[in-house]
DNA sequence: CACGGGATCCACCGATCGGTGGAGGGCGCC
DNA sequence: GGCGCCCTCCACCGATCGGTGGATCCCGTG
């Protein structure tokens, strides 16, 4: 008997995962949570042998719940569960601690085979995600933006030149250009707006209308 | 009682939808499907009172599906419900005849009472989707972006200069500068980076690895 | 302590871009 | 036919950007 909390903000999506995971006398399902927060709080004290976790959630999100469980110890494995397999949420969850890593669009048999793999604590990813762990490992030079170079990238997509963003951040237009020259480098590209849409696509920035 | 099919190209997100309306003896889930093809296909045959909808699917997707049952003349509602309530989701959705329009992060009883609404044949939106519909009609001349001027977009996204740009579409560096001037003062924005990330915002590009 | 990495700054140059103010042809709709 | 929209093209200018080749400071790790 596998004992399981199921983390989403969306309410379809835990009662899908909770009947789905029901229909298999298995599994028994112990608690639901809606962010990260309760989801600490309730594996905390229920303890359970398999965590499935989304990880865009409002308020404490999925990455830092990984890594507060993990730095509290709890016992429990913890299998992501997402529809993004961008580049920054895989390596962050896995580094936090996540036993495994799943795609939504996984198909019913797989994220019960999943499950159960994760319970019994082998890791388990999808190979979309795989196939990104790989090339991390083979692509050295290619670390994350500090947090500064964030910064300056997040006011270029604002639409704020050098000058502007230099004044934003209280620092000279040199500061700029060079933390840009660096990004330009770490992404891979030779502008900034090609900087921009990169940032999109390995889920840095995060569209929202 | 109201039938019902559930179209999403998520496992898990089809059962639990049918499961929460099973709960209830006034719903009846008479199919499911993955994909807009396969929608339209049983839409057709089953003849459900409502349709909730997914957006975005492999292969047909849920815009060109609702499109299909409209111009078939399905009497069916179609219900779109999806994560996204970007611009270039929502408007031509409803454009296309959808009923209504809810995001999947509606807790519970708010589904069923708009999908209880839905069958008959009243209109439901979202909050943030019917904010979103008012502006639209308040910014009269904010239209979309013209084929040409995506192309143009997608390849300055992509990191290529005006010349290079020109050179991929046959066409001269002026016309470039043109159709980016054109799209600058469409999306409300000042430079190529700034256009790139609105483009994401409002869902003309979608990140992907 | 030495090393590496992040963050800060400078001067200088050529290339590119944003912006103006046009113009003409084609297509569909009323 | 006229109107509007899309696509196309041109010349010119100032502002901005990308790129080079340095430099200093601080901080945490080994």
């Amino acid at each position: 008997m596998i004992t399981l909390l199921v983390v989403d903000d969306h309410p379809v999506v835990r009662d899908g995962l909770t009947g789905m995971l029901a229909s298999d006398p298995d599994f028994d399902v112990v608690g639901q949570a809606a962010d990260g927060a309760e989801a600490v709080r309730l594996a905390r004290t229920l303890r359970p042998d398999v965590v499935l976790m989304d990880l865009r959630m409002p308020g404490t999100d999925g990455v830092a719940a990984i890594a507060e469980l993990t730095r509290l110890g709890v016992p429990s494995r913890v299998l992501v569960l997402t529809t993004y397999d961008a580049d920054a949420y895989v390596v962050p969850a896995i580094e936090a601690g996540a036993t495994g890593y799943l795609l939504k669009d996984a198909p019913r048999d797989e994220l019960l085979r999943a499950v159960r793999a994760a319970a019994r604590g082998e890791s388990v990813l999808a190979p979309s995600v795989a196939g990104r762990l790989m090339h991390r490992v083979r692509t050295p030079g290619a670390g994350p933006l500090s947090p500064r170079e964030l910064q300056v990238l997040e006011l270029v997509a604002a639409g704020r030149s050098n000058h502007e963003a230099a004044a934003d951040l209280f620092i000279s237009e040199a500061t700029v250009k060079t933390h840009l020259l660096n990004i330009y480098a770490k992404l891979g590209v030779g502008d900034r707006a090609a900087a921009v849409a990169e940032a999109f696509h390995r889920g840095l920035f995060t569209p929202n209308g």
